[in-house]
DNA sequence: CGCCGAGTTGAACTGAATCAAGAAACGTGG
DNA sequence: CCACGTTTCTTGATTCAGTTCAACTCGGCG
């Protein structure tokens, strides 16, 4: 668990006070993989710390590839955060890729710590910042690059992503068909 | 300047003190429109809060359409956000469309108010995560849906766009040419 | 009155989707 | 450790929505 309090601590200052909240809230949970953690629909009740494997966050389509809105790591916040924060139904799916290790913090206990901790909101405003220039990132890809553009980056920026994940999701996550993106590594 | 204390209530209980720090920080400017409030490349020094007019925020391409990040109205925050959190030189530009009133807050002032007000911290919260739900739907819409869908959504949603924005950017909001936008509206 | 930018329309082109089938990789049980 | 079945990836042919280039209309403004 020191890994989180680790991950924390590069935000904010932490009291041994504060950890002491944040920690006691904190609940180990194993998943094997190709699970499914949160189905479409349901509300997010979670905001966990992954310490170790591969989650894949996605809108299910029956008949079609399914879209792909992105992928977590070990070593990092995973959550269906729109749901969560708004407490509203997700408009997406979350699932194992492999066997995954999370650490659980509920919305209830979040509040509590909002409450509770003056770092609570300070590190809570840097997650919230750091998912924004994410998807804002995103974004703008989306808007400005090609697919091909896309995938190149991609393998730029995250090679960790195209070496573990299979192709298909990487299509997905992309905007495109499984068929296209594998014509796009063809002509490189 | 009243408004700006009602937005921010509608997140925190402020005390006057509170308000007091806020206000003072405060720094009221007017530009007429067709202006360009922050060019690509610089950084953005201001958090600023839209007492009236409509701003356009987007990627100049020179002999092409410029991609539309998005638009702001009144009674709504207004920065190149991103480049505002990291303090690094940013990727869009902002422009006003109509004249625009606008009352401005530094980088440097809302470190002070982080620094000397407990709500801030919430605020500042509360605000990045408005921003992450609002681009993150947009990158939902990205990878879901067709132009034609984009454009009804965009319709049904926030008619007020439509109504007061030439097609042209909002044909570049979408990720499509205006062509295409005409098209899409001639089949209608 | 004439000009200019915004919007529309047409025609040719292009990149991705789709349908379909085959090849390669993977994992599971014998 | 091999054999089988399933999933993933590739390749081909066709179709379609959007791009690009170009010309024309309309409305507002100097």
């Amino acid at each position: 668990m020191e890994f989180i309090r680790k991950y924390l601590e590069d935000s904010a200052n932490l009291t041994d006070e504060d950890w002491h909240i944040f920690s006691s809230k904190l609940e180990r949970k194993e998943y094997p993989k190709k699970t499914v953690i949160l189905k479409m629909g349901q509300i997010e009740n979670y905001l966990s710390f992954t310490e170790a494997g591969i989650i894949r966050y996605y809108i299910p389509q029956e008949e079609k590839n399914d879209h792909t809105i992105s992928f977590t790591f070990g070593n990092s916040f995973s959550s269906a955060y729109e749901s969560f924060i708004t407490q509203q139904s997700s408009k997406y799916q979350v699932e194992t890729l492999t066997k995954t290790v999370q650490w659980k913090l509920s919305y209830q206990g979040l509040q509590e710590i909002y409450a509770q901790t003056i770092v609570g909101n300070l590190i809570g405003r840097l997650a919230a910042e750091g998912l924004y220039l994410e998807t804002s990132r995103r974004e703008i890809s989306f808007l400005s690059e090609t697919p091909e553009e896309r995938y190149l980056n991609l393998f730029k920026e995250q090679p960790k992503l195209i070496q573990y994940i299979p192709l298909k999701y990487i299509a997905s996550y992309i905007g495109i068909s499984p068929q296209a993106l594998s014509r796009i590594r063809k002509r490189i």
